[in-house]
DNA sequence: TTGATCATTCAAACAGTTTGAGTTAATCCC
DNA sequence: GGGATTAACTCAAACTGTTTGAATGATCAA
């Protein structure tokens, strides 16, 4: 965009915007694109973010593994790592966290001195609850904070969030919710998260663990909502049937090849995808709800294809301007990349920043 | 608090503050409360809001009539109003609402050149959705924006939203949810409405339409929640032993004298209000649910007492600091109340207000 | 009584903004 | 082809809201 049109945008007055942008070119958080003649007068000169003005690391934390991401300003992912874990306590993270930090570092000249900031993305619930002690949470957690614990070790600004609300935020940035500043993300973690963006901004809860979608109970059967629509359900399912698919690929081949085990788990999936979707908008009423994570793409998008979404829901529009499910981002690294993401959407995203 | 306490909180500096509080109370906007000494040193100035320095003027548009409450900036109210109507088309509507402005401003003087703006309730959802036409909205409505209709009629900014949303907000300004700023209040109206705070703003939805708790399923039986958990429901139950409770008194009188038809209503209700929390409590992680609306005291407080919340929550936490279900304001006139709450609430509380 | 502590004011400096006049480069239209 | 029009941009000055530093006032503690 040229100057006019950023104080138009912004109310801003043309010079005040000349004043800032001299500013940010002198520290390389810009570049020119040419002249732009749209129609009479004096071609505007084209700023647009450098990419390489600013980076972002992202981390998740699992119980078996380490994921780094390094993300540039525009969200291109620069390098991405993975290291297998045998321990969980904070201090054999920290070390193996820093070291990946070096790495980073090294791998891409100049993000040295333009960091903005880490984001961590670990399995939540944060502190002790009624859904603690599951197996996926972490040992040797409850007494630090971890958004302190990590600042100080990579001496950077730090957001810690769980793995739905940072796949939200990657999706944001470069996927199927740019544009949009009310949706909610349907995670395939472990379980099933949610996360939640209202405004713009993510809806983290007094402590955090907002999103718990897995958890509340599903209509029909005595259980919740995970226990028929998750990896880990998908998993049990067919290795009650003597079937192993510890991985993405697995599950990919076996769906592609019409797997009766899998497929007979995925009616009884769909319907509770639906009720999942009817409480979702008419609690939130988003504009639409991305369906994401660690499945294959292909049912990703069987599910939103076969589910039948309900007509009882505040969503239900007949103007609609979204589809209300769509699929996002899936694979392995989607929560990774969402980790860094929540750092850029900090930087990038205007707020009110707190004292100190 | 005196100037340099004002800054320490704000992070600025002593002198800011004094100009600020010298324009603001050149504004009457400020009262001046004396010294006060609290230790060495010069005692502060102590300055406090000048209730009398600003007013709210909230509206609830029922299918029946329309309420009108004034509110200063304390919250105290100063005037509230019922009118009957017969007709809800937009313009007798706003007519009424005129007149009914200009008595507030007959009976408080000094309140006309300070009116901070109109807050206005109304029945959702708005916009045509896949739960409207159920008798409870407002004919003739579809093709108007309410915010600007109002805004133009009255000459204030004004705000729309739901019943959960106002008395969300009235809950915040005076009541139980003074002080927290991540917390659900469970609305009942005609149905079961859900309002949400997060991070001290209200969740609204794309459209204004989140918070619909009543119409998502409810496991174990054939319909939503609010056909269990709602005024309606409980008295089309009553009615169907033929016994009619029109009015809060009358459903009072009957829980107070153990009616045996009411009381019959009241365990499936519990049941239904303990799935409500299990659902709102792992969504949002809320600091604590707010169970107020249009039910007699006594019942609110029976629902806090005997329902028995959900172990597979979030929000079960050992050392938590509120209740996790509580009881807020009741009556007829919550939701009018909490109208004028929300112009309050934009006065008062930090946002960014986006460009026009 | 004296010194320490803290709130406040005053004046000057500073930062970030708007305003208004002038310059440059494109399109429109005769 | 050439003047009129349009729009982006720059420069300088004014303005607004902030911080900084020195001075003053009122209280407590020894």
């Amino acid at each position: 965009m040229g100057r006019a049109e950023i104080g138009r945008a912004l109310s801003l007055s043309t010079q005040a915007v000349s004043n800032i942008i001299a500013e940010l070119s002198d520290d390389g958080l810009l570049i020119e694109r040419g002249h732009l003649a749209v129609g009479r007068g004096l071609p505007a000169k084209q700023y647009a973010l450098n990419p390489k003005g600013g980076y972002a690391f992202g981390i998740e934390i699992r119980p078996d593994a380490l994921l780094a991401a390094l993300l540039d300003m525009e969200g291109n992912p620069v390098m991405m790592k993975r290291v297998a874990m045998t321990k969980t306590d904070p201090e054999t993270i920290v070390v193996q966290i820093k070291s990946l930090y070096l790495e980073a570092l090294a791998d891409e000249a100049g993000a040295g001195g333009r960091m903005l900031g880490a984001g961590i993305v670990m399995p939540g619930p944060f502190g002790a609850t009624g859904i603690s002690g599951h197996g996926t949470d972490l040992a040797d957690w409850n007494d630090i904070d971890p958004a302190t614990y990590f600042s100080q070790a990579l001496d950077l600004p730090v957001e810690v969030s769980n793995d739905a609300n940072a796949a939200a935020m990657a999706e944001r940035l470069n996927g199927a919710a740019q544009g949009l500043s009310n949706y909610a993300y349907l995670y395939f973690g472990t379980g099933l998260g949610l996360g939640l963006v209202s405004d713009g901004a993510l809806v983290q809860g007094a402590f955090g663990n907002a999103g718990e979608i897995g958890h509340i109970p599903m209509p029909g059967i005595n259980g919740n909502l995970e226990s028929r629509l998750s990896r880990m359900s998908l998993q049990q399912h067919l290795s009650s049937a003597d079937k192993h698919a510890d991985d993405i690929d697995t599950l990919a081949m076996l769906f592609e090849s019409r797997d009766k085990d899998l497929h007979a788990w995925l009616k009884p999936a769909c319907e509770a995808l639906a009720y999942a979707v009817a409480v979702v908008e008419n609690l939130f009423d988003p504009e639409a709800i991305i369906l994401g994570g660690a499945m294959p793409d292909a049912l990703l998008e069987y599910f939103v294809d076969q589910t039948s979404l309900p007509d009882q829901s505040v969503s239900n529009r007949p103007n609609a301007q979204h589809p209300r499910l769509q699929s996002g981002a899936s694979g392995r690294m989607t929560a990774t990349l969402g980790a860094a993401a929540l750092v850029l959407n900090r930087t990038l995203s205007p707020h009110i920043a707190h004292a100190h």
